[in-house]
RNA sequence: GGGAGAUUAGCUCAGUUGGUUCAGAGCACCUCGUUUACACCGAGGGGGUCGGGGGUUCGAGCCCCUCAUCUCCCA
């Protein structure tokens, strides 16, 4: 017997193959004569650790980029972390924090200091953990968002833009983030319904005893109201038109406004107007030229012009407001109320509308070439769906809001001067221009925009950048446009479309030929991995436990292109299960003793010839799944296939008897079908197919770069008739198996005569095969039934077992009986559609012929179960 | 409120142009089995009115209408 283990163990070959495929330096790619097939990866996070959703996402880019290597391309898949603004700069800020450090005591340059150091320190991790799942990344190639190259390119285009106008500063309502003291794009602000009250609040009529009670979740806004607004048909206020309001406690007095934004239905029908705290209210203010009293610092403390409370939070005030207003018999009613609030994907403070001066980019000047790109299909989207979603985002687009109230990132390379803004990519260049209009003014006059660049500024250039597009056409001009980018559907508005737009701006070109979306990882209950419910696996320890190899097969076995993803460990158990059945197959194959003696049987070199030919129509519709993104239909092909097929059929097909030798052709014939399945499993699961192949014999190759051909069968009779062979001997099983028959105990086999079973039992091996696997003798075809036997129908034929036991007539009739019937149905439906004439005259020829041999076949059978019964029922 | 999608076996999903013996796969389940690669295994088996209703068609899981339920995106 062999030396190996029972059991496969991924530990040890996982490192082994990893540093080899590295010593060989098959991931690394140089532009040459091939073509180029080239994926950049989705950067994460610099914070990040790997994640269910990485694994899924980059599982999938490395099968892409395996498969690609195989076939002969220039495969380069370039990896990299991008800088996460606010992430990273929260992480660093709570690490100064514990080691008593706060970030307003530092200058900027001190701060960056620190960061660079965290950085430096972890954000390579997630770099190194993918390694450890195998992804074939040319390292080489390693980018980061904020290294020199990339971070002169996101200058030079933010230059750009600035000068051919397609970006500009303007205030605007933000939602800002208090306690980050920054503004957040909308993807990061989560809302979610939650608990908090309704403030009826009594407005006085100036000049008149009335009230006009207005209902609101946020009193502490109050100070900043500048209008009272209801609707123009609401008969309960028409009389208040030209009437001004007193602000509670405050005692301004304000206007009353009609407007049709104002809903009815809601609270009291009347409205306080916050121009500078709610966006509806900012829209209103600009509509009826309210005065914008931001009443707000941005770390959501009151300020001056509150004229009350300053410097106290919010949310105090809130409380303190709520008790003046009762005190002074202003408060009609306090109510419990659910509402939608918004909080910080980072922080989760709740997020306050907030008047800020932003720096935007004027999408609808990009935007077109990108949405007719992918309604051209220029780009492709898989699956097709998506392409609805993107266009009506790319219609409906809004501006881009791209600074940031942060230092960890790149600084706007603006300089202003008074009311002047200078645009440039240094300084000196800055002052250069300066100097035009202003000759007397020094650098020192100048001060740059204290801001930064949203962080997906600078991945929008991605598929450009790690390529330094902007400076080294060698390189940009082989690998660009890229061949596809994978990632989740959740940033398809953040990124993707923004890379779109980059690209044709910038190349004249698409970034990518095809997008493949993956679904979102979710658990067994269908609820999103993360933190807070604690149902993420960790990952690393999920390939501690399965290996590898069983994680990637878990996470690709059940995950369709945009389909979720519910894991289960189980899924990495089947994987696992899996890598120690191909472990088996290699151990009884190496466990066989060799000899040139023993010849290639008629048995043998039919199965050969069968799984060869299953093997090339197995080519081809793997190739097909892939051309489709179908790659877990792919997966479960090649598992079944490997599983079924090669272990359970053809090993036992070919296997010599205990303690016999087996022939050297059949053993090759069996080495190089198991390589090339090893081949083309590869992608999948490289570390152990790299193992087998070379525990299959001494090889100066490696699997990861041997090709994976498209074959064509070139005998389908072959596989046809061994499939029937299949289906005669499971049920010779099946007879054996209800009879109580010994597994072993050899029986007759008999066949009706007929010319396919001629055929088939004339066909070289067919008999021994049959002898061999179903413990059968004395096959032969024969005229006549017998009275001993169990029959069984096959196509068109009837097979029978002749038994020595006694047979349950009774229950033997049953069950012809009840197949007798099913064939009656079968044969009256089809029967039907023949005899009716707009079928036989409308339907294609083909068709109909089919549904004529349906009918002989159905009659035919129902000839045999017929006489099976009718002597069924002569032996009863 | 606007838009997109889904509903097929206990669970997760395939099902291509409407046409094979088409209702499928994996997992789970049931029966039998330690036979010599593997119990992380082998052999065999049961299981679904394709969400409800209507329509088009010679023919519908697939096309149309409608209802129900659910999910997601945008506001």
């Amino acid at each position: 017997m062999s030396e190996l283990s029972s059991r496969f163990d991924p530990h040890e070959i996982e490192n082994k193959w990893y540093q080899h495929w590295l010593d060989q330096k098959y991931f690394e790619s140089t532009p040459d004569d091939r073509p180029a097939y080239s994926i950049v990866i989705p950067p994460p996070n610099v914070t990040g650790v790997l994640h269910m959703g990485h694994m899924l996402n980059n599982t999938i880019q490395d099968i892409l980029i395996r498969r690609a290597r195989q076939q002969g391309f220039n495969a380069c898949w370039v990896p990299g972390t991008d800088h996460a603004s606010i992430a990273t700069e929260a992480k660093v800020v709570r690490m100064l924090r514990e080691k008593g450090i706060k970030k307003s005591d530092l200058t900027r340059e001190e701060f960056l200091d620190y960061a660079w150091q965290w950085k430096e320190e972890y954000g390579g991790i997630i770099l190194k953990q993918l390694q450890k799942l195998g992804a074939s990344c040319d390292w080489s190639k390693t980018a980061f968002t904020m290294d020199e190259v990339r971070s002169e390119a996101v200058i030079k285009v933010f230059v750009d833009l600035f000068k051919r106008g397609k970006l500009y500063r303007k205030e605007r309502m933000v939602n800002w983030d208090p306690e980050a003291k920054t503004v957040l794009s909308n993807e990061e602000v989560l809302f979610d319904m939650e608990q908090s009250k309704l403030y009826k609040v009594k407005y006085k009529v100036e000049g008149s005893d009335e009230y006009v009670v207005v209902a609101t979740t946020r009193p502490e806004t109050i100070p900043g109201d500048t209008a009272l607004a209801v609707h123009p048909e609401d008969e309960r206020y028409a009389h208040l038109a030209g009437n001004r309001v007193i602000v509670p406690i405050i005692g301004r007095s304000v206007p009353v406004i009609f407007d049709e934004y104002v809903d009815r239905e809601f609270g009291t029908g009347a409205l306080k107007v916050t121009p500078a705290h709610d966006v509806n209210d900012f829209e209103l203010g600009i509509k009826h030229q309210l005065e914008v009293l931001n009443i707000f610092n941005e770390d959501g403390t009151l300020n001056e012009a509150a004229g009350i409370y300053i410097g106290e939070d919010r949310f105090k005030v809130r409380k303190m407001f709520s008790k003046d207003l009762e005190a002074a018999g202003l408060l009609e009613s306090v109510e419990d109320y659910s509402n939608n609030v918004g909080r910080s994907e980072r922080t989760n403070a709740v997020v306050e509308p907030r008047l800020s001066l932003q720096w935007y980019v004027d999408m609808k000047a990009l935007s077109s070439p990108a949405l007719e790109g992918v309604l051209s299909d220029d780009v492709e989207f898989f699956p097709k769906n998506q392409k609805n979603i993107y266009k009506h985002w790319m219609e409906n687009i809004r501006d881009w809001c791209i600074s940031r109230q942060l230092w960890w990132g790149h600084r706007i390379p603006a300089w202003y001067y008074g009311e002047e803004i200078f645009v440039a990519e240094t300084a000196e260049e800055a002052l250069a221009e300066a100097k035009i209009k202003f000759p007397d003014i020094t650098l020192a006059d100048l001060k740059q925009d204290e801001d930064v660049l949203d962080t997906w500024f600078s991945s929008w250039l991605w598929p450009i950048t790690v390529f330094d597009g902007f400076n080294d056409r060698e390189q940009l001009n082989y690998y660009y446009p890229t061949s596809v980018l994978v990632t989740g559907w959740d940033i398809i508005f953040l990124w993707v479309a923004r890379m779109i737009m980059a690209g044709y701006e910038w190349e004249d070109k698409k970034p990518f030929n095809h997008v493949y979306f993956t679904g979102m990882v979710r658990d067994k209950l269908r609820r999103k991995m993360s933190k807070s419910l604690g149902n993420s696996p960790d990952a690393l320890k999920l390939i501690e436990d399965f290996g590898a190899d069983g994680v990637r097969f878990g996470m690709l076995s059940c995950s369709p292109a945009g389909g979720d993803l519910l894991f289960d460990d189980k899924l990495c158990e089947q994987g696992r299960n899996f890598n120690n059945k191909l472990w088996n197959a290699l151990r009884l194959i190496k466990g066989w003793e060799v000899s040139d003696e023993v010849k290639t049987s008629d048995s043998d070199q039919l199965a050969i010839n069968w799984l060869t030919n299953k093997f090339a129509a197995l080519t081809k519709e793997i190739d097909s799944h892939f051309t489709d993104y179908r790659l877990s239909e792919a997966l479960m092909t090649l598992y079944n296939f490997i599983w079924d097929d090669f272990c359970s059929w053809y090993l036992e097909m070919v296997k010599p008897e205990y303690g016999q030798p087996i022939g050297k052709e059949v053993l090759n014939s069996t080495i190089k079908l198991f390589k090339d399945i090893c081949a083309i499993l590869h992608p999948f699961m490289p570390f152990i197919t790299e193992e087998i192949w070379h525990q299959l014999e001494d090889s100066d190759t490696d699997c990861i770069v041997a090709p994976s051909p498209v074959k064509t069968p070139d005998n389908p009779d072959v596989l046809k008739r061994v499939e029937v062979l299949k289906e005669i001997i499971s049920n010779v099983r099946d007879v054996r198996n209800k009879k109580g028959l010994k597994q072993r105990e050899s029986i007759p086999l008999k066949a009706l005569k007929s010319e396919s079973v001629d055929q088939l039992l004339g066909t070289r091996g067919a008999i021994s095969l049959l002898e061999k696997i179903a413990f059968v003798h004395e096959v032969e075809a024969v005229n006549n039934d017998a009275d001993n036997g169990i029959g069984f129908v096959i196509g068109t034929d009837k097979y029978f077992v002749l038994l020595s036991i006694d047979i349950d007539i009774a229950a033997e009739l049953e069950i012809k009986q009840k197949e007798l019937e099913y064939q009656m149905g079968f044969v009256e439906s089809v029967g039907k559609k023949l005899s009716n004439e707009k079928f036989v005259s409308g339907a294609p020829a083909e068709v109909v012929n089919k549904e004529k041999q349906k009918l002989a076949d159905g009659l035919e059978r129902m000839k045999l179960l017929e006489e099976e019964i009718k002597k069924l029922k002569a032996l009863a």
